[in-house]
DNA sequence: GCTCGATGTTGACACTGTCTACATTTGAGT
DNA sequence: ACTCAAATGTAGACAGTGTCAACATCGAGC
């Protein structure tokens, strides 16, 4: 994300990013990221081949962005299963931060998920996952199930919690809980 | 649901569920309900102030409908604990049995979260996860929590289960794995 | 018998995604 | 400097959508 700052592709999704982030997930729609681009409603379609698309490479770029905020997370951790728990947190951090985004990633009725790039971000964040948790399983957290598995779990667990937290229900069954009561609930209980 | 069920309203929600079962959520409109219904397109907006209100009670429908699931399947539990573990198998067997009701259910940019009916049964149905959580708990299993907060994380897990399977994600990331796979490697792991 | 509420129909309106035909700009090769 | 082709954008159309208003039907209760 650097070469091709400028070019009218990387303008229309971070069109797509502003209106998602004020009309949510009914107000995005192909012609509103052309008016917000400030180009004709036809325009976008000269550089996808229709809104799946589009909000497929969005949904990319959310992965890549998933990942830099685990990455910054964990940083400074001070053993494997603490990075862990600390992944929890920017992984929800991200969620939080771009409501819109992390929900268009995971709407296949939204996002062409057989595009490429798409599946390719996506697998590359599992992966990130699956390296945290092996290395957790080599302190002996855990060992008896594939890495896999045991992130597949994990995964499942915090995007259970971005969902809900996302969709409001954690808020109306415990009270009004802010992320990091989340993060501390999730962090602090269950052997993580 | 029982004494008004032939009315316009319940042909209606049946006819929804026909169609989220056969077209998806993308295929989900007012009209193609209308259609499948054998009515004009008009015909909902009697019985119903929009669509996000028709798709409120449906979901409302499928609240009840995953209690009753839950319910069959902690039957002849042998221990709190163990019911636990039944009743996450319920509540996945459900979301796989419908999975288009199950996506409607969590999507607040279709149904309309702010019905009554809709949030008495969502609470209803947490309510009955968090009687199993305090059961267990009596058992001496995570007593160290409150039920709600353990019932949220409970439920957060299997939502994200849920979601991911729906989403295609876990069969993407381990192998083909089939609904009772991912019981298994739930229940079977993380001290559950 | 008549009225009125429940239910349904029809047509309209402003949206949407996508397609096609047409314009404009721009850059690379000669 | 000129040309031409690719990249990019525009404008209009089409079918589909949710919703609304006007009109029709029909049945139960007075």
């Amino acid at each position: 994300m650097s070469r091709d700052a400028d070019t009218p592709r990387a303008r229309l999704l971070r069109a797509a990013r502003v209106v998602v982030a004020r009309d949510g997930l009914e107000g995005l729609t192909l012609r509103a990221i052309a008016r917000e681009a400030g180009v004709s409603h036809g325009a976008p379609l000269r550089h996808f081949p229709g809104l799946g698309s589009l909000l497929a490479a969005l949904s990319a770029e959310g992965f890549e962005q998933l990942m830099a905020s685990v990455d910054a997370a964990i940083a400074d951790g001070s053993s494997a299963r603490d990075r862990l728990g600390r992944a929890a947190a920017g992984y929800l951090n991200f969620a939080v931060a771009e409501p819109g985004v992390y929900a268009v990633m995971f709407r296949r009725e939204l996002a062409d998920v057989t595009d490429p790039d798409y599946r390719a971000a996506g697998q590359a964040s599992f992966g990130q996952l699956v390296s945290l948790a092996a290395a957790a399983q080599a302190e002996g957290w855990h060992a008896d199930v594939s890495p896999d598995q045991l992130a597949a779990l994990l995964w499942s667990h915090v995007h259970g919690l971005a969902e809900l937290w996302l969709h409001g229900a954690l808020q109306s069954v415990l009270g009004d809980v802010s992320v990091d009561d989340v993060v501390d609930l999730y962090v602090g209980r269950l052997d993580l």
